[in-house]
DNA sequence: CTTATATTTAGATGAATATCTAAATGAAAA
DNA sequence: TTTTCATTTAGATATTCATCTAAATATAAG
């Protein structure tokens, strides 16, 4: 994992919409797809993608998988940003 | 500009490790380049990336043109993240 | 005015990536 | 135990993007 993976993640429009829905709780895989015009395997990729950065967290409920946002990691974001804006001699 | 383009700039890890070297105050295009392998058009790329997301402003002086951070658009991505970790319901 | 220096622009190339269709997996329902 | 449903995996394709060399631009120095 890393920041890298994780900038690589959110870089995309589609993963961060993903994101934002995940905002209110978790989906389903299906559930998310239906968002986007885009067919379910490309959905499934930003999925694998989202979560190989550690972005999000699945669970496997019977015939459904559900996915839901891992905070932890954009703390390491956050973490990163401020320290630009944190450390500005300007400030 | 927008946020897309800012975090795609962001995305990479060379124009990362510029915006590291900034932190340290101004430079100029060829100091930028010094610190890497890659060559002169390359590290502009990279510097024109930059420049177009907002990350960067730069100022010609003579020969030399010089570049520093911009704040103003870290705070946009800090809360595009915030919006996630500021907006967290278990907090 | 000619040469040297700093940087960018143009154009080409190879690697990474977003997307699709088709097939595979796995679990529930009939 | 077939069939159906939810999702992923595999493999192909097209686009995006990082990088390079060569050429252009612009300024300073001789």
């Amino acid at each position: 994992m890393g920041i890298q993976q994780t900038l690589k993640a959110i870089g995309d429009p589609t993963r961060r919409e993903i994101l934002d829905l995940l905002k209110a709780g978790e989906k389903t895989a299906g559930e998310i797809g239906e968002h986007f015009k885009a067919t379910g395997p490309t959905i499934s990729h930003h999925l694998a993608v989202l979560r190989n950065a550690g972005l999000i967290m699945d669970e496997k409920k019977g015939k459904y998988i559900f996915y839901e946002l891992n905070m932890t990691v954009f703390e390491e974001i956050l973490s990163w940003i401020t320290a630009f804006t944190g450390g500005d001699k300007d400030e």
